[in-house]
DNA sequence: CCTGTTAATTTTTTT
DNA sequence: AATTAACAGG
């Protein structure tokens, strides 16, 4: 306690010195502009405070600013401090912002996801529940592979129970804080849960034998931790001073639990919430927490934010309009003092492809118009579905405005790159049954469904990782066809192994080395040729952009171990413990970031439209929006229809998505369009029927009524192309440099640095330290090759290049060999050289 | 026993 | 459209 108090003192001088005229002057600093709530809201020091804020009420001020009060204001110890919120993307918010306000002081907050900072607990305690620290932790694609082997193993129809709905039934429980016993036990004769709850047990029995949680393991671990606990919890209670809690209406039972649990000393307890913004019931949200946070704490204080300050009139009004027809909700109504504004659009195109041409072009001309010159970046376009997104890519291409596609198949996520993180963790824990599976005939080196489910039933018998048995294979007979095969793969992966315990290369290094060797990057190459859809470009790129990642990482993740050892108070101090330079220790701790950071983090502050679902927009708010796909099937989603529950929690998905504009709002449908394989007539959304006509103009078709009319103010009949394509740089799919996987935009024109310019740039040829294990860099940079060139390849001999196709800073070679034949290769990477 | 091809089935939202 | 299951051929 000693050592905290003299850096409590050190930072008191540091705040006051920080404002020239003392405490006061902060004080009025972080009052300044808000209302008397707001002002209230701020000021509260202690006990249970509950802030109802409506949508746009300035409710990530009043969090950011209230946290600062405690601290310059109230001296309260930052360390003190827990805030938690749901998404990264919310948290990395928070934390600037506050940083901004308080400076270095925040570095030592815990400010993250209820996921981030529970993992912290868990890591630090894990032998408490039977784990090692370095439990693994899996994802719902994991988890999904995990309940099918549970099917096979206890012989039930994945016809009769999808796994999807055993998987839901799971993740239920568990939210609800039911653990296998009591799941096993409220079973009972009914049929179907019995048979979820043996799926349940063996899938539980699995993970812990793996070392490993799922997603909601992790809330449900934790409350079992401090439940068991007593000296764990009263030690986080101590430490957490005050607790604020934002999108309190989306806390499910386990996170209530948590919440009261930690508060349960001092009470200092912030949630913030807004009743019409509840969107995660599908994952067990239970809009009661915050309906009766009054009820848990009985001398409470309440504060509604009805004031917006976000959206002009027109729009406000919209969303109360649509919002008032929920019955199940605490009645309010936001008011705004901006102007009327400009009226929403609507607009219906006749397909899917004129609403997205209608929303690319009205992006431009915004964009582009002299009169009221619009950034890119104070754009979104919203959906509710991420299918929804792939129209829209093609349509902003076309029109050359740029973009960047926030969620969806997340970066981590794609299966290139899952391969490969399959194959790391595996390296990094040799005895990790899932990642073998995975890896093990990925890409293909003829080891198939027999031979693994032999390997299984070895490892099941003699406890041996798979690993080791193939190393041994040549002592099994059932291996007997397989062993040369398996033992090259152990050969492998222990190749790789050597790199890791050696140490002496770079994290992405080591990527570099087992996407090359493994194998992966020559299949999809191979696939090029059989495939009609050329994504092996976007998938390598996508392998190359991990690369640069993982560079980015390192350098970050050993800055910060050196701040830390500075300044051990950080929160990052946790992350951290028993952490050093070591690659082991960086690998293990980009792994952990990629299972846990869905988003690739960077360049949040470009120029670009953005493009996510209503539900990643929560929380956010631009100037101009466009809400696309508003039609009733889609939005609500057919699935929805049922019940009268479901519909409003549509609903409320639909007002959020309304009051994330600021200026000017667009809502678009279409006709017909092409989705799920199908092209399909839907009828306009009810929602858009609720928004009083005053409120709203419409173009080319009207709200009500079945047939469209065709072509107003943007008819299909002027097609963009020619001119128009070609000023946005990117053209069409036959120019070989296409887009990134992700959307970020590479200009065809533009010399490779651009996008190449990471630090891994020429990396391999570090002449530092020539090991014999390493790759040797022989390729040829692409930049010097021309078609017809000739090339000596170390194995195929002479060969003629047919072809080359630009790939991030590398490029694919079609070459034709005298004795070999026609083959495709990386040029940096193939062992050949110009002739 | 493994692989590639064809047929069939399936689609929310996130940590 | 895209992923996955069933099937035939090597």
């Amino acid at each position: 306690m000693d050592m905290f108090d003299q850096l409590v003192l050190a930072e008191d001088r540091a705040s006051t010195a920080g404002s020239k005229a003392g405490p006061g002057s902060a004080a009025d600093k972080l009052l300044k502009g808000l209302n008397p709530q707001q002002s209230q809201a701020v000021q509260h020091r202690d006990g249970p405070l509950l802030i109802l804020a409506g949508a746009g009420s300035g409710k990530t001020r009043v969090i950011t600013h209230r946290i600062a009060w405690m601290v310059q204001v109230e001296n309260i110890r930052p360390s003190s401090i827990l805030a938690i919120t749901f998404t990264n993307k919310a948290a990395a918010e928070m934390k600037s912002r506050i940083e901004a306000l308080v400076g270095g002081a925040s570095s030592s907050m815990w400010i993250g996801t209820f996921h981030s900072m529970l993992l912290r607990i868990l890591r630090r305690y894990a032998d408490r529940l039977g784990f090692t620290q370095h439990f693994t932790i899996l994802d719902s694609d994991d988890q999904q592979r995990v309940i099918k082997q549970c099917f096979k193993e206890l012989s039930i129809d994945d016809k009769k129970f999808p796994v999807r709905m055993v998987h839901g039934r799971i993740g239920t429980a568990k939210n609800s804080l039911i653990g296998v016993e009591q799941y096993e036990r409220e079973a009972g004769a009914d049929f179907i849960q019995e048979k979820v709850a043996k799926v349940y047990s063996r899938y539980q029995q699995i993970l812990k034998q793996n070392n490993s949680m799922d997603f909601d393991d992790i809330l449900f671990e934790a409350v079992k931790l401090l439940d068991n606990n007593p000296d764990v919890l009263e030690q986080y209670q101590q430490r957490f001073q005050y607790i604020m809690v934002d999108e309190y209406q989306d806390t499910n039972h386990a996170q209530y639990r948590l919440v009261h649990m930690l508060s349960a000393g001092h009470k200092n307890l912030c949630v913030v919430g807004d009743d019409d913004q509840s969107i995660y019931s599908f994952r067990g949200a239970n809009i009661q927490n915050i309906l009766d946070f009054e009820k848990d704490f009985k001398n409470c204080t309440v504060i509604k934010l009805e004031q917006n300050y976000r959206s002009t009139n027109n729009v406000l009004q919209a969303a109360n309009a649509v919002i008032k027809n929920n019955r199940g909700r605490k009645s309010k109504q936001l008011r705004t003092e901006l102007p009327d504004g400009d009226l929403i659009t609507f607009y219906k195109g006749e397909n899917h492809s004129e609403e997205a041409r209608f929303v690319a072009r009205e992006i431009s001309r915004r964009a582009d118009g002299s009169d009221s010159e619009q950034p890119f970046g104070e754009i979104a376009i919203l959906y509710r579905l991420n299918a929804l997104s792939r129209n829209l890519e093609s349509a902003l291409r076309e029109q050359g405005v740029p973009y960047k596609i926030y969620g969806g198949t997340r970066f981590y996520d794609r299966k290139e790159i899952r391969d490969v993180l399959a194959y790391l963790r595996l390296i990094m824990i040799p005895d990790d049954r899932l990642s073998f599976a995975r890896v093990i005939n990925t890409p293909r080196r003829g080891i198939g469904d027999a031979t693994v489910a032999a390997i299984d039933a070895i490892a099941a018998r003699t406890g041996q990782a798979p690993l080791e048995i193939c190393r041994q294979a040549g002592q099994y007979p059932e291996l007997a066809r397989a062993s040369g095969r398996l033992m090259l793969f152990h050969e492998l992966i222990d190749g790789f192994r050597k790199l890791l315990s050696h140490g002496e290369i770079s994290l992405a290094e080591l990527i570099e080395s087992v996407e090359n060797d493994s194998g992966l990057i020559q299949e999809i190459i191979d696939q090029q040729e059989k495939s009609s859809v050329n994504d092996s470009v976007d998938r390598i790129e996508n392998l190359k952009e991990l690369l640069s990642d993982a560079v980015e990482f390192q350098s970050s993740y050993l800055e910060q171990i050196k701040s830390v050892r500075e300044n051990p108070e950080q929160a990052a101090a946790e992350d951290l413990e028993g952490a050093d330079e070591s690659l082991v220790s960086a690998l293990s701790a980009y792994l952990e970031r990629a299972t846990l950071y869905a988003e690739l983090d960077g360049d949040t502050q470009q120029d670009n439209v953005r493009l996510m679902t209503i539900h990643s927009a929560k929380g956010l708010e631009f100037d101009t929006v466009f809400v696309v796909g508003f039609e009733e099937g889609l939005f609500p989603g057919y699935r929805s229809m049922e019940s009268e529950e479901a519909i409003e929690e549509e609903r409320r998905l639909a007002y959020v998505a309304i009051t994330r504009a600021r200026k000017k709002l667009y809502i678009t449908t279409a006709g017909s369009r092409l989705i799920f394989g199908q092209t399909q007539a839907f009828r306009v959304s009810p929602f858009v029927l609720e928004i009083p006509d005053q409120y709203i103009e419409e173009i080319g078709g009207a709200r009500f009524g079945g047939s469209y009319s065709r072509g107003a103010a943007y008819g299909s009949d002027r097609k963009p192309e020619g001119a128009t394509a070609a000023a946005g740089g990117a053209t069409g799919a036959s120019e070989p440099f296409s887009m990134a996987g992700r959307g970020r935009i590479q200009f065809p024109g533009a010399p490779a640095s651009q996008a190449s310019k990471s630090p891994l740039q020429g990396f391999g040829q570090k002449p530092a330290d020539r090991r014999e294990e390493s790759r040797k860099q022989q390729g040829i940079d692409p930049a010097t090759l021309r078609r017809g060139d000739r090339v000596k390849h170390q194995k195929f001999g002479t060969g003629r290049i047919e072809q080359i196709t630009p790939v991030a800073n590398d490029a694919i070679l079609v070459v034709e060999f005298e004795k070999h034949g026609i083959k495709r290769l990386m040029a940096k990477m193939a062992p050949m050289e110009k002739i």
